[in-house]
DNA sequence: CCGGGGGTGTGATCCAGTTCACACCGGGAC
DNA sequence: GTCCCGGTGTGAACTGGATCACACCCCCGG
């Protein structure tokens, strides 16, 4: 998948560089900080840290993808998001100290390169201008939050839908748009993910297949007409 | 409502002393960058900045009441938060340079203290232990955030709207447990707050009124019975 | 080979909350 | 005064999704 002549952390580095974090600093200044990573695999499936844990570290996702949930009592739950390549969670609960605010879990296998607290925070202490990198990082965060917020409140299920199909096309196949965006994830999951059923995405689903926009087979799924789909999101109501 | 024989400015420097960002800075830290605050007072239902608009100030609350909302393209809007004294908002424009994320309106008579971007940068700049204090709150904001969105998703009307009570009390009515906490909104402002139509608000409340739990009377609710209330809103399902 | 588990496809039914429609009330403008 | 407007109170009808209940399929393990 990836080029094979390189070791894993030159491989690693090589992504740091571009990651939401890291992109920002200094590149003598990136250096110190990932010179303290450390690598991790995870196996699919595995959890990664739970909710309500305390947590002192953070991870920047290399290879593989990661699903950041939170559970309900009642059995049910909401995922967030999930990561590919490049992108980094957990620096909430490193950066305040407080306890994990959601579940972290593998959903293929993956690599993670794992920065412990107590560098972090010493890096930062001696390297003053990377804040405003972090800051910038956090203020992203809320943004999307915000805006994930109103869509949920105010945008039916379609529409909440087209716009997570689009947005795993870009998460699973970064920057190529030439072939066809296939998105590997079950309808249970797509629920989760919207906020509904397997059931009622299942039927959206089918809708939209039979009018050509997307097709699926075996837990894939595939975009076969992005403008329509794109069309679909855009819409309001209903 | 406050002690009279200060100067606005002696009051808002005592308040700000006391707010989710500055009460994390040391002493003189703090009084530098209040230095640099403006006051600016607001008539009710006065616009303070619109979404989509350039952003390079924030605000602190210093008192009166401040509505945060997204207005959908189809004339809903959905309410964020409602900010009373000693909050602050307006932060991510000002630290990322980009537009604001959500509508920002009075709705009471307010003054506010205004910091300007530059002034900000470059107090970090030159205070550089202060970054922490700022990075901490935005990881509350985040956390509160996606605390709400997962409330949104998983809960129903009852508890959303039981939650949202408790915690404009807290709000209007900083710190005083003995009286009877009071509300003052309307219902479809409540409507727009937990996500749900005037109408639905009003045969909830009616309900809990029958009930003894609360009591209304014009735009102005009461919390009759708080345990009770409070059971509700630990109440998963329904 | 069979059985079971995960994913999918699809209807019947149920229900929380929306929409619509209308009544009432108090206050401010004219 | 009268009219209008914003807030409240309520019921009837509607509906988007949730729930429930199956059927089908494929793969894997025993």
């Amino acid at each position: 998948m990836r080029v094979a002549n390189r070791t894993p952390i030159q491989d690693g580095r090589q992504l740091l560089a571009q990651c939401s974090l890291f992109r920002r600093l200094a590149t003598e200044e990136r250096n110190v900080l990932i010179g303290h990573a450390h690598m991790r695999k995870c196996a699919a499936d595995e959890t990664i840290f739970m909710m309500g844990s305390r947590g002192d570290s953070m991870m920047a996702v290399l290879s593989g993808n990661v699903r950041i949930s939170v559970p309900s009592p009642d059995g049910k739950e909401i995922v967030l998001a999930i990561l590919g390549a490049g992108e980094i969670f957990g620096e909430i609960a490193l950066l305040d100290g407080k306890e994990r605010t959601a579940d972290a879990r593998a959903t293929t296998e993956c690599t993670l390169a794992v920065l412990e607290r107590r560098d972090v925070l010493s890096f930062f202490q001696r390297h003053p201008s990377a804040w405003t990198g972090l800051v910038e990082m956090l203020c992203e965060r809320l943004r999307s939050t915000h805006q994930q917020m109103a869509e949920m409140a105010l945008l039916g299920l379609p529409v909440r839908l087209a716009k997570t199909l689009l947005r795993m096309a870009a998460i699973q196949h970064p920057a190529n748009g030439h072939a066809v965006p296939q998105i590997r994830l079950s309808q249970r999951e797509l629920g989760n993910l919207v906020g509904a059923t397997r059931e009622s995405v299942n039927k959206c689903l089918r809708d939209w297949q039979r009018k050509g926009i997307v097709r699926t087979a075996e837990s894939l799924i595939m975009i076969a007409n992005r403008p329509a789909l794109e069309d679909l999101a855009e819409l309001e109501k209903s």
